[in-house]
RNA sequence: GGGGAUAUAGCUCAGUUGGUUAGAGCACCUGCCUUACAAGCAGGGGGUCAGAAGUUCGAGUCUUCUUAUCCCCACCA
């Protein structure tokens, strides 16, 4: 028979196992819902554990930034499923109205054509194509990153079940009259030819110029100016203008207030109009006022009760408002050609190189065209209250904390959602519009009707405008699992448990579907709310497909496995704020992953023919104790990190564990124990190796799947564990009886500090030249101190001895009763023990002279320190007794060791 | 302009209600291919916790200010 050392390779070859392994769970359906897999699992769950995925765009391939967040996710739902034996993780795909629309028109412009070109219908085709390839290429992404969700509940947001709950939604605001249309200034992206909501907006500061133009004065024999200088942006916009204002105390333009100016290059003439929200001391201090394509004008207009005049059309050129030549011209090209004509005119006055922030269009980067028109509008103050009231009341939890002022701050002021888009890609808008002239009732349906409710005519047309993508994604909560429908389904997963998202989406989503839920379904649809770090590239710039910086989860996979892209996002996943990732970067989880591997090689190599025996407490050893109580500290640490959503420090739990405490010092223990001749000892030694191996494997497998799963395959069954058919479904380590062994374990903490302190010596002395030979001669002496008798039972154990002899690479350690130690050594006094290594040469010892004069000078400032503490009265009255205690032990341990290194220094015969 | 965050070792970051001598990984130095692992082992060096003031018996941690960087929101024609 071969032994395990020979089957398994010398590195994990995830090349090889993680394809076969993911057939295994497919064919298992270990994650499918409703399945039942676990033996270990034995209560019953209602209500399995739910998390939302946040359904990707179908835009666009996955990155890493994709990656990190739902590695995250999957590590919290693997380690669900295996501690209540169910779980939940909804996967979906977003169609992502916009953006899509602009990768198809895009892919279409590249073809020579566009969507006007080939009509609605071949344009929604193209869409549902683009959707097919990519949305296959995401889920296959998904798999290969051994992401648990259930893909047999697979939700897109355009299945018919999730456009019928759009529709449903839809109705019933409407009925209620919180959705209506409006006329009102939008945010008109010119490129993409859509209204736009305030969310899909961001403000970019641009280089301009502050343009200074003369309006001349009507009338100009009365007046003493022949023209009101005016400050612009946007010169080209003067077409559109109704009217200059000044504030009514600004003394250079008072006494015009009332008068008519000539609009330049335009026949019109408008009025000048006083109002206080124009700065004197901003440019002129006089405005044109341009209310169809402006915001503040707007506002001004409607408070002057001013006409609007759009000069634009939907694709920003100007429109026959504009005489010729600019008539039609883009407004770019406008703005040069109106200040020339400007120039030629005398109407220009100066230009000033002006900076400042305008709107962009997130999706097209186009610079938004404020425009007047009639759009469908969310009224969201209703729905925005009970939503704020939640974070008020800590009715939700935010992960990190600090989100909840921003979230109450945007819910606090929110505005009315537009949700109409000049879109062909999405859910059509459910209305209708009677085509009767003595009907013309407008309605909604959530069926498709065929006649006019109220009149009865046939004769109705639907609505052209789709609705904005957040429309289907704020009912997640609710329509993947049937809503309004299958209420069976809804009350097994509704409410979820928590979102992990990120915060980029805090208002277009998060707070949108706790609206959704609160309204429709009345109560929160989750009460967590974690937001992952942005990813960023080593620039700091974040993940984008635009920016083409992102890396792709299957080149790290190709390269280093997906345990190792999952352990390395965990790795760099901070508390908050961003992650700089790069290529290398996964190397920290492949040399992990090599580091488990190797761990797990080491002890199958010992287990072949062999029974393992069950853990018998009376055969344990101090290490064995030791170890398997930091397997109970670990597994209690990683559990409430996780219940915490703390995963830095769950993270860290493990890694410790594994590297430190299992490999470091408990298989390097274990070497020792297994060159025993005694068969009881070995058996004992692989009984609790094994143990503990299989327990951090499962510990720490929703986190890397694939190597646990295929390392569990070799070892040996445990008498002590019960195993699933697969790792992923059994049982979770903090939910078995781990043994305790709280005052073992300190002793074995003193035993490594001890070890470590010979090794520094030699190290650090001119032992450090001896040959190995020659230091396997070394003898240790060693003095115990301040320990209990419980310990020094433990540590004068002679077998516990030799380990530690053969850890420390000596001959022997020494145990002495009295405090005397030898002459001529060198020395390392700790709060439990000292202990001297004899030597033979003088000079040797001199050399050291320096070091323990160093040490004594330090161990004085820590004892005055101390010194000063407890002679503090202050501190002695309000200190907490524990902190007073810790201080106490603190002080009498380092009276011991300044005794020691006093005794030393004597040796050297030092004043 | 309003709000928020960050500043800790050369680099990337931990450090939960203030309480022993501030930690990890990478990088660096020294010694080891010791039969699981050189993608490794053992040991080591390196930080007046951005600066200043304050509260406190005690501050990396709390308060204020300053400086630097970043983010969000709103916007100056």
């Amino acid at each position: 028979m071969k032994t395990s050392a020979e089957i398994l390779p010398k590195a994990a070859n995830p090349q090889e196992y993680e394809p076969r392994i993911l057939r295994v769970w497919g064919k298992n359906k270990f994650f499918e819902i409703g399945k039942e897999h676990s033996k270990e699992h034995s209560k019953e769950h209602n209500k399995p554990y739910t998390i939302l995925m946040p359904p990707p765009n179908v835009t666009s391939f996955l990155h890493m930034g994709h990656g990190t967040g739902y590695t995250i996710q999957d590590w919290v739902i693997r380690w669900r499923r295996m501690r209540d034996g169910v779980a939940c993780w909804l996967p979906g795909l977003d169609h992502a109205g916009i953006a899509t629309q602009m990768m198809v028109e895009k892919q279409l412009a590249s073809e020579g054509t566009s969507k006007h070109e080939i009509g609605r219908e071949a344009f929604v085709k193209r869409a549902q194509e683009w959707k097919e390839t990519y949305g296959g290429k995401i889920l296959e992404q998904f798999r290969l990153m051994g992401f648990s969700c259930d893909f047999s509940q697979l939700t897109y947001t355009l299945d018919s079940h999730c456009s019928y709950a759009v529709r449903h939604a839809f109705v019933q605001l409407f009925n209620e009259g919180l959705i209506y249309r409006g006329l009102r200034l939008v945010n008109w992206d010119p490129v993409l030819m859509t209204a736009l909501g305030d969310e899909e907006v961001v403000n970019k500061e641009i280089n301009g110029h502050l343009y200074t133009i003369r309006y001349p004065l009507c009338n100009q024999g009365k007046q003493d100016k022949a023209f009101i200088p005016v400050a612009t942006t946007r010169p080209e916009t003067l077409f559109g203008d109704v009217a200059v204002a000044v504030h009514p105390d600004d003394e250079r333009y008072q006494s015009y207030i009332g008068s008519q100016v000539h609009v330049p290059l335009c026949g019109r003439t408008v009025p000048v109009i006083a109002d206080t929200y124009v700065k004197s001391d901003f440019g002129s201090g006089a405005l044109k006022i341009t209310p169809a394509h402006d915001p503040n004008d707007y506002e001004i207009g409607k408070r002057h009760q001013l006409e609007s005049i759009s000069i634009f059309d939907d694709r920003a050129r100007l429109n026959d408002q504009a005489p010729e030549p600019f008539c039609g011209m883009d407004r770019f090209e406008a703005r040069k050609s109106l200040i020339a004509a400007l120039k030629e005119k005398g109407l220009f006055d100066s230009s000033t190189p002006h900076r400042y922030s305008a709107p962009h269009s997130d999706r097209s980067k186009a610079l938004i065209e404020p425009k007047l028109c009639s759009q469908w509008y969310v009224k969201t103050e209703p729905l925005a209250a009970p939503v704020a009231q939640a974070a008020r009341d800590n009715a939700i939890t935010f992960y990190p904390g600090l989100w909840k002022k921003t979230w109450l701050y945007w819910l606090d002021n929110i505005q009315d959602w537009c949700i109409s888009r000049q879109l062909w890609w999405g859910h059509r808008i459910p209305i209708w519009y009677c085509q009767n002239d003595a009907c013309k009732e407008v309605f909604a349906s959530s069926e498709d009707p065929t006649r006019c409710p109220k009149c009865n005519s046939s004769h109705i047309i639907q609505e052209e405008d789709v609705l904005d993508t957040w429309f289907s994604s704020w009912l997640w909560p609710l329509s993947p699992f049937g809503w309004p429908k299958d209420t069976t389904t809804l009350e097994r997963f509704y409410p979820s448990d928590v979102i992990i998202t990120g915060s980029e989406i805090i208002f277009q989503w998060v707070a949108r579907m706790v609206m959704a839920g609160i309204k429709f379904q009345g109560t929160l649809p989750f009460n967590k709310v974690y937001f992952n770090a942005t990813v960023c590239d080593m620039k700091g710039q974040k993940f984008s497909k635009t920016l083409g910086n992102g890396i792709d989860p299957i080149d790290v996979i190709e390269q280093y496995g997906a345990d190792a892209l999952r352990y390395t996002a965990a790795h760099l996943s901070p508390v908050s704020g961003r992650i700089k990732m790069e290529m290398k970067d996964f190397a920290i989880g492949r040399n992990f992953i090599t580091k488990l591997w190797n761990g797990a090689r080491y002890l199958l190599s010992h287990c072949h023919d062999k029974t393992i025996e069950p853990l018998q407490e009376e055969s344990l050893e101090l290490w064995h104790k030791g170890l398997l109580h930091e397997l109970y500290e670990a597994s209690h640490t990683i559990d409430n990190a996780m219940v915490a959503f703390r995963m830095h420090d769950a993270h860290k739990a493990l890694y410790q564990l594994i590297w430190n405490s299992i490999c470091d010092w408990g298989i390097e223990a274990s070497k020792f124990s297994l060159k025993s001749s005694d068969s009881h000892t070995t058996a004992t030694n692989l009984s609790v190796m094994l143990y503990v191996y299989e327990c951090a494997l499962r510990l720490i497998h929703p986190l890397i799947p694939f190597v646990t799963e295929e390392l569990i395959h070799y070892f040996p069954k445990h008498p002590n564990l019960e195993r699933s058919k697969g790792l992923c479904v059994s049982l979770y380590p903090s939910q078995l009886p781990l043994l305790k062994f709280e005052k073992a374990y300190q002793s074995w903490q003193v035993s490594k500090e001890l070890i470590t302190s010979i090794r520094r010596l030699i190290q650090t002395s001119t032992l450090a030249k001896l040959s190995s030979q020659e230091r396997s001669q070394l003898h240790v002496w060693c003095h115990l101190q301040n320990v209990s008798p419980q310990a020094r039972a433990y540590l004068e154990a002679s077998q516990h001895l030799s380990l530690m002899a053969s850890l420390s690479q000596v001959a022997h350690i020494d145990i002495s009763t009295e405090d005397k130690m030898p002459p001529c050594a060198l020395v390392d006094v700790s709060s439990h023990f000292e202990i001297a290594i004899a030597l033979q040469k003088t000079e040797d010892i001199e050399s050291q002279r320096d070091v323990y004069l160093e040490k004594q000078k330090k161990v004085e400032i820590y004892l005055g320190n101390t010194q000063k503490k407890l002679s503090s009265q202050g501190f002695l009255r309000k200190a907490d007794p524990q902190v007073i205690e810790n201080v106490k032990q603190q002080q009498a341990a380092l009276e011991l060791q300044k005794q020691a290194i006093t005794k030393t220094l004597l040796t050297f015969g030092a004043s």
